[in-house]
RNA sequence: AGACCUAUGGUGUAAUCGGUAACACACCAGUUUUUGGUUCUGGCAUUCUAGGUUCGAGUCCUAGUAGGUCUACCA
């Protein structure tokens, strides 16, 4: 057996070291998205990275929605999110947790803060406050009503739960140190007073705590023994454990990791929100978006999206990974995976003239080559088919060129070897409306016994039983690899005014019939599509998920 | 400027008691192939800088330099 010693991310030294220890006899993590958006690629980062630990050293992994914001959050985001970690391929158990069952325990917290004299309730607005913090070179000031008397606070915030402050008038603060060179140190807020209905406490609180005085709580009543979280909260740990210090509850240790960042890719929010509220894109799911469901309507599989967090790793530095590695991952999955069909995008008919005008012949061909196992199926072949126009050259341009052009053979894959003799060109336009072959009739694929050797091998699909379809070829949503990164320009300034090509009809072997929504497939030569949603029985609709590598593409562009 | 964090090839990661830079992607050159796909082979780095310790330093010490985060009643 192969005993390939692996080495362990950082993340999971820590965890190794403390199961070995006893620390810990078995770990928690969790995964706490905020219900007001949509998942993107990098939160696949953070979910792998959650649950993927368990996985390997035991443990569960909780899903946790932080619901401390109801004006922002909505049952409709928690329903996306289940649904796209689901298709990512993990489990979090029979229970979703969320932040907002815990708002009775955590105002519990805050009274024994205060009870402690730990929290004080401040009576001053927010410019006064940020006035008071001071900035990285001044120190902060205290707050007026900082010393106010543990009775007094305790009144004043009960009233606050009792909804007799408005919005913005007072708030609890942590009663820390106004000259921590942390800001985060100096006396954060933890509650603030918001009159507003939430997605699942209703009416029930006219107060909610914030991040800081939310997160690591609900970690710690969960005993969560390791809260993974992104390099942002770094600052923010010196902060979760004075709670959970000054609270006396379960230590949950809080570790920082980089992002992922994806070249051609952002993954903000408020620009995302941009992109589909301009129009740019078709809504959250639109196939060139970098969320989840965008992935998945494109032709992503969860594997491939795995295999290639996994091959980002798990580090402290800022990372930028080229989206050539997410690509590739999908390829390798999808050429394992995935059956051939044949399929013409830009078709050009090819008359074989020595062909019997109403022969149909059944051509076998492989299902996927890749199969451990490789199965069958038959397609038809007749006089007159179709393929690709970059398949035919008036003139062969150099020596290494292997497709069709007058003189040449072809071979047509899993079918005959043709000749081209003749062309008909519009002369006007100088587009080629058809091109004429001779077929050798000994050279059927299995059969061959004409001793030819063709250099290139074409798809093609027979005219009479071609299927019709659309293709949406999809490109990258913007023209730099880093749109956001120029301080002097908007990131909108890169959008790709090319990121969708729309083929109205695309010629298919009739087997693409059978075909149902989200199935993948790789049109031979060209790349892998997968049914889009808008398909109807009529009429199917594929996205390219990614192209094949395509080393001829390469060599013509240096020439 | 203050606190915290990071620095290995074009990119991402590895090198776990200091032992002579590994893997993947990309790129280049070949091989194989009835997909210009796949496969396979080879090429591609004085580890941010400068000193120091040591037989030996990516790993340790000192001093710099560069980059990231933080001054929301968002998370």
């Amino acid at each position: 057996m192969e005993e390939r010693k692996e080495s362990l991310n950082f993340i999971e030294q820590i965890v190794d070291e403390d199961l070995k220890v006893g620390k810990h006899k078995s770990i928690i993590t969790r995964f706490p998205p905020e219900p007001n958006g949509y998942l993107h690629i990098g939160h696949t980062k953070a979910i792998c990275i959650n649950f993927g630990i368990t996985e390997r050293f035991g443990g569960i992994t909780n899903l946790r929605f932080d619901d401390t914001n109801p004006e922002k959050e909505s049952t409709e985001y928690v329903n996306a999110i289940k649904r796209d970690i689901e298709w990512l391929g993990f489990d979090w158990g029979e229970t979703e947790y969320y932040t907002s069952d815990y708002f009775g325990q955590l105002y519990d917290f805050a009274v024994k803060l205060i009870k402690d004299g730990y929290a004080y309730i401040d009576d001053s607005t927010s410019e006064e406050m940020a006035e008071q913090k001071g900035n990285v070179t001044q120190l902060g000031t205290n707050s007026p009503y900082r010393n106010r008397s543990v009775e007094e606070n305790l009144d004043l915030f009960q009233r606050m739960k009792d909804g007799e402050f408005e919005n913005g008038s007072r708030v609890l603060r942590a009663k820390i140190d106004m000259s921590h060179p942390n800001l985060l140190m100096r006396d954060p807020i933890i509650y603030r007073v918001k009159k507003a209905a939430h997605h699942r406490t209703g009416d029930a609180w006219n107060i909610y705590p914030m991040y800081d005085f939310a997160h690591g709580q609900s970690d710690s009543i969960e005993h969560i023994t390791h809260s993974l979280c992104s390099l942002e909260f770094e600052n923010h740990r010196p902060l979760y454990n004075w709670f959970i210090e000054k609270l006396g509850i379960f230590p949950s240790r809080q570790i920082e990791f980089s992002r992922m960042n994806v070249t051609y890719m952002i993954t903000s929010k408020r620009r995302l929100l941009k992109l589909v509220e301009g129009g740019i894109v078709k809504g959250w799911d639109d196939p060139r978006m970098p969320t989840i469901s965008g992935l998945r309507r494109k032709g992503y599989s969860p594997a491939a999206i795995r295999t290639f967090c996994d091959k980002a790793g798990v580090t402290k530095r800022e990372q930028m990974i080229d989206i050539g590695l997410l690509e590739e991952c999908l390829r390798q999955d999808l050429n394992k995976t995935t059956d051939r069909v044949m399929a013409v995008l830009k078709p050009l008919k090819v008359v074989i003239s020595n062909y019997p005008t109403d022969k149909v012949e059944q051509m076998e061909i492989v299902n996927n080559p890749e199969e451990e196992t490789p199965t069958y199926r038959t397609i038809p072949f007749s006089r007159e088919i179709y393929i690709e126009q970059s398949d035919f050259m008036e003139e062969a341009p150099n020596r290494k060129y292997r497709r069709l052009a007058p003189g040449k053979i072809v071979r047509l894959k899993s079918a005959y070897i043709i000749e081209c003799n003749d062309f008909v060109k519009d002369e006007e336009t100088g587009e080629i409306k058809e091109v004429h072959c001779t077929y050798f009739e000994n050279s059927r694929s299995g059969s061959d016994e004409s001793g030819l050797k063709p250099k290139g091998t074409l798809g093609w699909v027979s005219a009479e039983h071609a299927v019709k379809a659309e293709a949406r070829l999809y490109d990258r949503l913007f023209t730099d690899p880093t749109p956001t990164q120029h301080g002097d320009k908007d990131f909108m300034e890169f959008v790709n005014p090319n990121s969708l090509e729309i083929l109205p009809e695309i010629l298919l072997e009739p087997s693409v019939l059978e075909r149902e929504i989200g199935d993948r497939v790789q049109f031979m030569r060209i790349g892998y599509f997968c049914v889009d949603p808008d398909s109807t029985k009529d009429k199917l609709i594929f996205n390219r998920a990614v192209t094949l590598k395509d080393t001829w593409a390469k060599v013509q562009a240096k020439s």
